[in-house]
RNA sequence: GGGGGCGUGGCGAAGAUGGUUAUCGCGCCGGCCUGUCAAGCCGGAGACCGCGGGUUCAAGUCCCGUCGCUCCCGCCA
């Protein structure tokens, strides 16, 4: 390599480098021959540079030329030259270099896909030749826009103060929450190791252990069905800090995010985020991670149902349940596919229909309006609604009103094109309840976990009204994305002792799984609380995609398989007896 | 666990109501070409239409099953 190593790259050279001698190292990305001059693109991670072999040009070189093929990569050394007829669509387009040597540092095989940035080969093939995908320029944008982030956050936390500490991944499984990923210990027979599902035990031992401002980029896995924006391993940014509130942790955490925005992005960020509480989230736009970048707010139809009708919003209104309405703006020509198309998505989260009318010039026209003769205009009035308008209902238990009315929002909000891309609506969610219903076990279960500490003004009555509790919990949200949760935590063992006792958490049991922690908290440990953004869904947010796999290198696909490398796989036998491990799965294959 | 979409040369797609040589663009191979930059022009190769079964004189197309990818519900404290 010597002889050959590049003396800048292929995005730096411009008309001032004129007469320079360069040598230049990439890859063949397109390849244009005339007969008498030859025009190679040659890409590396920094751009394209123009190499030209004339008919002056050494026959050695002439000749390699002549035998290139895309994504060869090479090593180019000539001169640079003024363009005769320059490009403005690159950077380097005042320049081309004239190339009197040519050497091929390795071949390629016929390419499965065409590397660009408009690359349309489908996911799995772009995931099992991920080295091909990733050397776009699009996918080494987002890497580095990955790259900025992590080390905005680094510069912006060790500013304040902040130590980076890991924390192992080789942890005892805690079966709460998500599955535990498991790994044997070949030294303990019978024995597991878990992969952390967060660092959570951990970040909060090391506040009792004084390091009272913590971060960590941290890698997590959860062993549950993926999504676009959930994979089986993911990574957060984990802060934790003592002696803090609330506002404490989101000042730093919209100070950090300004930050990531502006030096990552050349984005401004308006910080403070507003603030909404849980329970309004779902009144006004049927979820707790709303989508803020368009209004179509959600209202209460409640009043116009004892006067009504329609027995069907009776009866849910008798029932305890709500009626959701939601004005669709210049939709009341739809049709009744487009309608019943919104409907299926009302029934996917739980609804059983989707009432609608239509609002005319002389009142409501069609679906359910038969049954609201006696008050359309103050109907029309309370939603402020106007002719043209397309009205949706939805009758349910409150939660499943609230989110199916708010997937119908979203849905719409998608088809009218109210969002605008490129644009960021971030929003704390506050106020969580504590504790949730299990109406299968007839049990109160946590709702986030159970060192969540409960706002002061129900410490005196935990017991009383579980369900009316609410947390000193708070989610960070992005356009319609949960981008980080956190809350304060419990320190002191009384609390923590009602909290295990209201949710039938056995104290034997406790001491089994967090026994480590309990002791811990017998120490001195601060007042702390803290938060854990999403790195991947940060990163995919900024870079406008609908994917953490386009952010992230190396990921799996929704099945939890890694293309490239195929796995998981099976072990051989002797591994497994080291492990001392028997597979007992029906299903087998090599 | 459940539902929707997709599967056609190496890649991306087109193939109404079943009908005879399965089409197009990119790529690939050969040739021509002195200024292109998504180069152009001429010629060529390449497909058991995901897999298995069925209906039919006839299936890429219809039916059943199955596998894979993808989106969503459940799940993800």
């Amino acid at each position: 390599m010597e002889d050959h190593k590049r003396t800048t790259h292929c995005g730096a050279l411009r008309a001032g480098d004129e007469g320079s001698r360069v040598t230049l190292n990439g890859w063949v990305h397109r390849n244009r021959d005339h007969g008498g001059v030859h025009f190679i693109d040659l890409r590396d991670r920094y751009g394209i540079t123009q190499i030209v072999i004339g008919e002056d040009a050494p026959e050695a070189a002439r000749t390699t030329a002549a035998s290139l093929k895309f994504e060869y990569c090479v090593a180019v050394t000539g001169k640079v030259s003024k363009r005769l007829t320059p490009n403005p669509k690159v950077p380097t387009g005042e320049i081309e270099v004239l190339a009197d040597s040519i050497t091929v540092l390795s071949t390629c095989d016929v390419l499965p896909f065409m590397i660009d940035d408009k690359c349309d080969a489908k996911e799995d093939l772009r995931m099992k030749y991920r080295y091909l995908d990733l050397r776009s320029s699009s996918m080494q944008r987002k890497l580095e826009l990955r790259h900025k982030t992590t080390f905005a956050v680094r510069e912006y936390l060790n500013a304040q103060g902040f130590l980076e500490i890991e924390t192992p991944t080789l942890i005892k499984s805690t079966p709460e929450g998500a599955r535990d990923f498991v790994v044997p210990a070949r030294l303990h027979p019978g024995k597991f190791f878990a992969l952390p599902q967060s660092p959570q035990l951990f970040k909060q031992i090391l506040m009792v252990g004084g390091c009272d401002k913590y971060y960590q980029i941290a890698r997590c896995y959860r062993d549950e069905d993926a999504r676009g924006d959930r994979q089986l391993e993911f990574t957060q940014i984990d802060m934790e800090m003592s002696f803090v509130s609330k506002d404490d942790i989101f000042s730093v955490t919209e100070g950090m995010m300004a930050h990531i925005f502006s030096s990552a992005l050349g984005y401004e960020l308006p910080v403070p985020f507003r603030r909404i509480p849980y329970h309004e989230a779902l009144n006004r736009f049927g979820s707790d991670k709303p989508e803020l970048r368009f209004d179509m707010e959600l209202v209460s139809f409640d009043a116009f149902v004892p006067g009504c009708s329609f027995q069907v919003f009776k009866s849910v209104l008798d029932g305890g349940g709500t009626v959701k309405a939601l004005v669709a703006k210049g939709c009341g020509e739809y049709s009744r596919k487009q309608i019943s198309d919104l409907e299926e998505v009302a029934k996917t989260y739980g609804a059983k229909g989707l009432a609608w009318m239509k609002v005319t010039d002389d009142g409501l026209d069609g679906g359910v309006s038969k049954f609201f003769t006696d008050q359309p205009q103050d109907i029309i009035k309370s939603l402020n609604a106007a002719p043209g308008d397309l009205v949706l209902l939805v009758a349910d238990q409150w939660q499943t009103a609230c989110t199916a009315a708010g997937a119908v929002r979203l849905r719409l909000g998608k088809d009218l094109s109210l969002i605008q891309p490129g644009t960021f609506s971030f929003a704390w969610i506050i106020d969580f309840p504590l504790f949730e219903w299990n109406a299968e076990e007839e049990k109160w279960d946590p709702a986030h976990h159970m060192f969540t500490m409960p706002q002061k003004p129900y410490l005196s009555s935990l017991e009383e009204k579980p369900g009316e509790v609410l947390a000193d919990m708070y989610d960070l949200v992005c356009n319609g994305y949960e981008l980080a949760s956190g809350s304060i935590r419990v320190h002191d063992p009384e609390i923590q002792k009602r909290i295990f006792s209201i949710v039938g958490f056995d104290p034997e049991e406790a001491k089994k799984r967090f026994g480590f922690l309990l002791e811990a908290f017998k120490y001195g440990p601060p007042p702390h609380g803290g938060i854990a953004p999403g790195l991947d869904r940060l990163v995919m947010i900024m870079a406008g995609e609908e994917s953490i796999r386009e952010v992230i290198a190396f990921p799996k696909n929704t099945n939890g398989i890694s293309p490239m490398e195929d796995s998981p796989s099976v072990i051989d036998e002797a591994q497994l007896k080291e492990l001392h491990l028997a597979v007992t799965a029906e299903k087998m294959e090599e």
